[in-house]
DNA sequence: CTGTTAGCGCTTTCAC
DNA sequence: GTGAAAGCGCTAACAG
């Protein structure tokens, strides 16, 4: 910048302003600046900015995985609403594991970023509380916490399945199965079973079916198994729902080999309204929580919260709350159909 | 530091030295230090120490679009070498725009990445400048540029598809069509689309049938809505490839749902592997370029460049040449058939 | 509108 | 093995 300042015959400072827009710079210095900037090929360091200002322009954004479209959707949003600002977002992954994201977490601190955006409300001893003293603006996201660290934007797991079963129930569908994951770390799977167990009660279901496959991320292939497993283990089941479109789509396309006709053999529902889940043939029942805008509602927050933390007070702990839709497909289609003890095989 | 370095009783040299690992201090010392640390919630902060080192243990790594698997199975594959030396990899997404990645060249260039990892070989004469004029290893990837930047680690886009065309060839199609969004700015897709050309008149073949769709990203839906269009346009068609597995996934959809048998009707083939690919019903037929594999590559000749550079003397540009494959599946399947006219609906 | 001075939090370098 | 001094490249704060 020495240079630069030399070659345009002023001082550092003015250099350092003129490159920050803003107009406090006569053109003409502007001008000269600019085109010594561009002689030397210099490109200003920000980070050495940030060191003095006390501002790095960036958010962490902790997701589970990238290989998930509803992850990097709701990524894509808060980047959206990032830009808008010129904040930029550094994503780290935790691989659906709570020690990783402890470690993510530590990574991303030592970097100084102004907000820190995490998936889900459960996290280590040492993680929640490395959050709770960064003084920084924390966002939970895809989740309710009963006792947030900060802010939340996020909706309950266990409430878009109750209304899922709800949906299949009004269908006419009763025996209805459910595919989920092991439920060690991931707690939004097991929001979603126990939003599951609780329909089946409280809908006077005759019982809880639920197929355990292995750790999360649950992929496709699993899925097609599960299905296998359950049609052999309950025969008589009506229905299924997955813990994700994925799944559900594995699910799907396992019957289409075995001939069994979704949903008149079997109706199969998912989670997440992945881009998959409308195209597929049948086009697969959902829940969607838009993950883009509620990425973008993310964004939002933070930047308020972030501006709000540059002029010295803190935003109060906010709680955003993001209404879920069930989404009825063919896969879940109410089709004429003899009693239900003619349709198990 | 300063604080942590008084309640250990020692100077924030020696605290610098303890956290840094390497056993520099008296374990006593160390310990002593350590528990300044969590006594005080101390977060040693990198950016800093970035400044005064010149190291600043990252890498930013660009690429077209989170939502896609391929892409991020990239990265993953990029961070899983990056992360044995705790090199971070900050990525950024251009939206397959040449305009955006200059953009975003320069964002990140500001943050003095140590190595800049690149998707495909064409860039805006200015991104290409910075990049040049960084200082730093640059790879391109997933393409083999004819006059790269410094390293590459790619693959011919148009080889891909000549040999996916030898395939069908192989297996008794003789008319081939190609379904592909508009090539104004993604590189790769028009590579593909010349192959295609090129083994459309090096097999002898009747004539080039292209279908284009929007701009990239190609969705699902445009897959979709393309094979309906092909089968308007040219109903003698047997066989179609498309840009992506995810535009063959929407075709293959679509062909269920209007009744078209796959392959029988007509056979469908993709491009990357896509996890999707695998469990489609019918399975989709598609070239691996192993991305995964493709970007731990990139990481492991990202490490030995920023070595190389940390040491002082620049790594000599490397080419690296990923080998393809193509994965026959079921929606390619040669099956007996009658002679081609009579297959033609 | 522009320049000067000081210092952000750490590590390099050189002494001890 | 440990410390002191200097400085990384920039911007805040103040002065002019």
């Amino acid at each position: 910048m020495a240079d630069v300042a030399r070659l345009a015959g002023v001082s550092a400072m003015t250099v350092s302003r003129a490159l920050k827009g803003k107009g406090a710079v006569t053109p003409q210095t502007q001008e000269r600046i600019l085109r010594a900037v561009s002689d030397l090929g210099y490109v200003l360091d920000k980070s050495a900015g940030a060191l003095s200002s006390k501002k790095t322009g960036f958010v962490s954004v902790l997701i589970p995985s990238l290989n998930n479209s509803t992850f990097s959707e709701t990524v894509q949003g808060i980047t959206e609403a990032l830009d808008t600002e010129a904040m930029q977002v550094l994503i780290g992954t935790t691989g659906y594991s709570r020690a990783r994201e402890e470690a993510v977490i530590e990574t991303m601190l030592q970097r100084r970023p102004e907000g820190i955006i995490v998936t889900g409300g459960t996290h280590t001893p040492r993680g929640r509380t490395m959050l709770e003293q960064a003084g920084i603006p924390v966002i939970e996201t895809w989740d309710l916490p009963a006792a947030p660290i900060d802010h939340v934007v996020g909706f309950s797991n266990a409430a878009t399945i109750e209304d899922l079963m709800a949906r299949l129930m009004f269908r006419g569908y009763r025996r209805i199965a459910f595919i989920e994951g092991e439920h060690g770390e991931d707690t939004r799977g097991h929001d979603r079973r126990a939003g599951y167990e609780r329909a089946v009660e409280a809908l006077g279901l005759e019982r809880a079916c639920v197929i355990e496959v292995g750790r999360p991320p649950i992929t496709i292939e699993q899925g097609g198994g599960a299905v296998v497993r359950l049609m052999d283990t309950w025969p008589e089941v009506e229905a299924v729902i997955c813990v994700s479109d994925l799944s559900a789509f594995g699910a799907i396309m396992e019957c289409h080999r075995r001939g069994w006709a979704v949903p008149e053999r079997l109706a199969i529902a998912g989670f997440g309204d992945f881009e998959i889940a409308r195209h597929t043939w049948p086009s697969i029942t959902t829940v969607s929580v838009g993950s883009r805008g509620l990425g973008r509602q993310a964004g939002t927050l933070m930047l308020e919260a972030v501006a709000a933390m540059r002029g010295g007070t803190p935003l109060a702990p906010r709680r955003i709350n993001i209404p879920h839709t069930v989404i009825e497909r063919d896969s879940t289609a109410s089709l004429p159909r003899p009693a239900v003890a003619g349709r198990v095989a």
